[in-house]
DNA sequence: CGTGATTAAATGCAGTTGCATGAAATAGTC
DNA sequence: GACTATTTCATGCAACTGCATTTAATCACG
């Protein structure tokens, strides 16, 4: 390892860094403020809900849901047990592998989905669409993209997703 | 309030969104996890000690160390619990509001934040500066910028910050 | 097959957060 | 000046998170 590996930002990148910081939490605590003031769980779960509803047959083993959402193991695993004890999705084994099991999303859960999309989508409207033109957004994005894959990737999907379910 | 408030975002918008949430928590991830695993505490320790040391005679209103951070109230006042209780600041009272208090860091905090930034710094190069150019982290700073006041403002400051004190 | 490594998922525990509330000082008002 | 509202900070409690470990099943392969 090189010792001059560790090298200073330039000052545009710190700033892009703080930015990136400050920005996202002000957007996210917004839109999460909006959920819970009309009465809904956390984005957390529209996530999982909307994962499982766009899946083959509504169902997903946890470790993809884990994938998609960049969820630890034990918190995936745990938000399963919450969702299943609201009756919003429901654990069946999986016969080809009986260590797993699949997760499949209920009929209350899909209802659920769709109505926090509802107030989801008004709240994304409010706090970045209405900020920013559609060329602006796009430009956002690429730049955004450049950032992503510093670690693992996951999901190139994300584009096309929006375009379509929700 | 007008029904078509709720406008739907458009796709960009949403793809935005996305990108937002997804790549900040991932660089977000990376570079914490670069800062544990050097053996330094979390990097909501670095900002608190960071924004006590540039104040002036380096102490602070928990308040305002509070608005600085964008964190609630309760949060805060954790927070300088566990500095206070690693010796990294100290509480002082406030004479001329005895509700309140000041919070001084000391000098064992200010060699952490200076120590700290050692690696921080190398991890945002590594997570944010080598990624983009310094132009096109000027660019996603001025779209950022755009999302940032949905709520309350604060911190005009940061940009020059970054030049400045660290 | 048998043994060891790997993968899927759950869980105990300690530490942290969020929420609501409390306690203490100050500000505003009549 | 007494009364109410507001501001500043702390804290009890329940929920949540991170970490490390456990359990159970599959895989790799000699």
């Amino acid at each position: 390892m090189d010792v001059a590996m560790k090298r200073k930002p330039s000052t545009e990148a710190t700033a892009a860094w703080i930015r990136l910081m400050r920005v996202q939490s002000r957007v996210l605590d917004a839109v999460e403020h909006e959920l819970k003031k009309a009465g809904f769980p956390p984005l957390a779960w529209y996530d999982a809900l909307f994962e499982l509803s766009r899946a083959p047959s509504g169902e997903l083993r946890p470790v993809e849901l884990e994938k998609q959402m960049l969820l630890p193991q034990y918190s995936t695993s745990r938000l399963i047990d919450r969702l299943v004890d609201e009756g919003l999705a429901a654990r069946r084994e999986c016969k080809a592998d009986k260590r797993g099991q699949f997760v499949e999303i209920t009929d209350a859960g899909r209802e659920l989905q769709k109505k926090m999309w509802q107030a989801y989508s008004a709240a994304i409207e409010k706090h970045v669409g209405s900020k920013l033109s559609d060329g602006d957004a796009v430009k956002l994005c690429g730049l955004l993209d450049r950032l992503g894959c510093s670690c693992s990737e996951a999901q190139p999907l994300a584009v096309r997703d929006v375009a379509s379910a929700r």
